[in-house]
RNA sequence: GGCCAGAUAGCUCAGUCGGUAGAGCAGAGGACUGAAAAUCCUCGUGUCGCUGGUUCGAUUCCGGCUCUGGCCA
């Protein structure tokens, strides 16, 4: 049987939520396969954040060539267009070097990027952003507004509160004079392409929280607040990068907003909450499958069927 | 020992001029197209500390008790 989707070619995902195991499955599966991994994380793309992001260590990342990691300051601008460009070029290479690529992170959205590509929506200049940031200071109801007037569509779709995505919708308005709904609806997330297999680790709900508890503590070990001090020492604590689950905490911490029992605490509530929307995320996706942790001569023994399938 | 203030959802608290109660956080589920570790949506029955009294009816008013703060001895 020849169908469209198995001519596309190959990449291996490992998914699932934050502490589940995925870079240490990713890691035995390209030094298995002889492969290289590609990083799916939204924030392991700033340099100087890695103890925090549980970036790959120096150890790992000379066992096996890891790719979207690092491409920015702590106070670069980055973004999921960016994030699907560059890894479709890495593929490419990789593919025509006859390297297995696996995926490995839990960033949905960069995941479902860069396997179906994001809408065309041209670069918004900065005149256009820093307006809207104007009027956003006056109050987010503004925007909505605005948005109402101009783009009534995108509008009644959106909560009045959703703040990313009100402004994002105005800023496309504003520039391109179309609805952003207009650019969705035409790309639709309708055409892959790659032939994927996804995995991931499943942990019940209790188990996973108890290991989100445990990887903070040894974070904190490895010394995340010694980084998130040097941190400061060159940028403000007000990037967006250093909005990220534990760095904002710590610098709540080193800013006397909180004890150090509490933060921890903190941490590792957010950490939670992020687990689950990951999950929310991840499970509705039936196209992944799930094992018990530690099966991993399974789960390469899957790998290798879906890689040695005829195309 | 005396006085004062508390005791209500897992936590922090609001409220009921007497008709058995609701916010935030936590938790659960969901959404997600250039900030996504972001942002947003939905979900609230709990001996209203215990015990008497008044009342048709008390979590609410009155008395006693227990506990927790604080002040005075």
């Amino acid at each position: 049987m020849l169908t469209k989707a198995n001519t596309l070619p190959k990449v291996v995902a490992v998914v699932g939520p934050t502490a589940s195991g995925k870079s240490e499955l990713a890691l035995y599966l390209a030094e298995q396969l002889r492969g290289e991994i590609i990083c799916t994380d939204s924030m392991q793309v700033y340099q100087q954040l890695d103890i925090g992001t549980a970036k790959p260590t120096a150890t790992e990342l000379a066992l096996v060539p890891h790719h979207q990691l690092n491409l920015v300051k702590p106070d670069g601008y980055y973004s999921a267009g960016r994030y699907a460009r560059d890894a479709e070029v890495i593929i490419e290479r990789l593919h025509r070097e006859n390297k297995p690529v696996i995926l490995a992170g839990g960033t949905g959205l960069y995941f479902r990027c860069l396997i179906f590509g994001i809408c065309q929506v041209p670069e918004i200049p900065g005149e256009i952003k820093s307006q809207i940031a104007e009027w956003h200071q006056k109050g987010l109801s503004v925007c909505y507004e605005k948005l109402q007037q101009h783009d009534p569509e995108s509008a009644a779709k959106l909560s009045p509160n959703d703040t990313t995505r009100i402004l994002r919708a105005l800023e496309v308005y504003l520039h391109t004079g179309k609805s952003i709904q207009s650019y969705q609806q035409k790309h639709g997330f309708k055409n892959k392409k790659y032939s994927v297999l996804s995995v991931g680790y499943w942990h019940d709900r209790p188990h996973l929280y108890q290991l989100i508890n445990q990887r903070t503590h040894a974070m904190l070990q490895a010394g995340l607040v010694e980084e998130v001090k040097e941190l400061l020492e060159e940028y403000p604590a007000n990037l967006k990068s250093l909005q990220a689950i534990g760095y904002r905490q710590v610098i709540d911490f080193l800013q006397n907003r909180c004890s150090k029992p509490e933060m921890i605490a903190i941490i590792q509530q957010k950490t939670r909450n992020y687990a689950k929307r990951q999950l929310t995320w991840f499970r509705k996706d039936p196209e992944i499958k799930w094992f018990a942790y530690g099966n991993q001569e399974e789960i390469l023994q899957e790998v290798n069927n879906f890689l040695g399938s005829v195309s």
